[in-house]
DNA sequence: AAGGTATATATTGTCGACAATCAACGGAAA
DNA sequence: TTTCCGTTGATTGTCGACAATATATACCTT
């Protein structure tokens, strides 16, 4: 059910672990965003040298989670209304790009296990109402299917790889369960017509929108938290 | 006049440099596509440790120059007609988002100094008829302007950073000194007015086009080349 | 002779220590 | 008191060696 990263390489090394644990460490706020990284601190923490702590940082620059400055060390990446906006602005237009390509390039039974996940997502809905873990989950399979659908190697890597954590981490730590599920999904079900028909122009349209929307929500409750 | 590289840090470390180098030689096909690359044999060649030599693998993997697999090694990248389309497909969208946020918030000031280049691009090109190396130099000038004019930070990060040596490593590998440089330059022209217009849509599609044209002849050439 | 297995070799991943660089603190001079 | 400078402390960058894993070779079996 659930589409496994394309990033996970199957021999899974101890730079790898570490990696996952500060992602996810650092999306969910356990490790402060703007707080510097101490090197020998997180390799006492994880109990290994700093070898393949490094490997780790690295790869957490790649998806902008942190920040690394020569001989000055690494911070976590401090959340903007700027970086927010840059971000889903970019969104917007790749993920457009990608849905315009899926309803291109998908396969008819690519095209079906989405439907189906759809509908399975809905009648989870009816039942978890308002629980959001699985909607946040939910939507994230949903747009994974789809950026993979596009068949470009870059676009997914960048979308997946590069992008998509940090999206994780302002939705989680502006704390964006959202109301916004119901019409999501109507949303979800518009987009997944649309490539159904082949119908790339309007997949691209519907998905920016479908970001856009998602943008101005998150905007919204920005807003409201200042007040 | 030359921009310099937006991920060129202020203070240089080995991994920096046996970076620039590796990178090159790799761009310029010094070191084989498709080969793989032995740690021993680079540390030895660069006469320094594997450590740094390890980081900047890590950063040539992050520009899609190398592809690695873990307790296997790294290999140079394969050039491909897949990998050339989908690179091309995403720089045309890329750019084209960047044209067009270029158009909103270039400042006039930065809006003359590209003017004032691209004249100067035209007699230079006048002098040195056909010396295709200052074009290609001129060019990328060009579209880093533009890029970095966009203003949005994760943007310029991708081009620049992650996309640009592989644009290159196509180019020089397949030979693209191109005859393409006058059609080029009015292009250029083109693009310029409609941001000096602040016509974000105009700029957006003249870029899309100059891209997508640039692409076309690209793979003329191939075909030329297969034949 | 072909296929599979086991050894042997080479490469990658990891470790601990050293060197180079930067940030912080304290003291001296204006 | 404020500013500049040198020293101290800590952190990052680099190194060489070891351990774990993958590839290549040779051998044995069918």
């Amino acid at each position: 059910m659930t589409v496994p990263h394309p990033s996970l390489r199957s021999p899974i090394t101890a730079a790898d672990r570490v990696l996952l644990e500060v992602q996810r460490a650092i999306v969910e706020g356990e490790i402060a965003a703007g707080s510097k990284i101490s090197e020998p601190e997180l390799a006492k923490r994880f109990d290994l040298s700093r070898a393949p702590l490094r490997e780790a940082l690295a790869r957490l620059e790649r998806c902008h989670l942190i920040e690394r400055i020569p001989n000055a060390g690494a911070r976590v990446v401090k959340l903007s209304t700027k970086g927010l906006l840059s971000l889903y602005q970019l969104r917007e237009t790749l993920e457009g790009m990608a849905c315009r390509l899926a309803a291109e390039h998908m396969a008819d039974s690519e095209i079906a296990e989405l439907r189906q996940l759809l509908d399975q997502h809905l009648s989870t809905q009816r039942v978890r109402e308002g629980e959001s873990y699985y909607q946040e989950a939910g939507d994230l399979d949903f747009h994974y299917r789809i950026i993979l659908g596009s068949k470009n190697d870059y676009l997914i890597n960048i979308l997946c790889d590069e992008l998509y954590y940090l999206v994780r981490m302002y939705r989680v730590q502006l704390g964006m369960n959202g109301p916004r599920v119901s019409r999501a999904f109507d949303e979800h079900k518009a987009i997944l017509n649309a490539i159904a028909n082949r119908d790339g122009e309007l997949a691209e349209l519907l998905m920016r929108r479908h970001i856009a929307a998602s943008r101005l929500n998150i905007e919204k409750q920005l807003e409201q938290m200042r007040t």
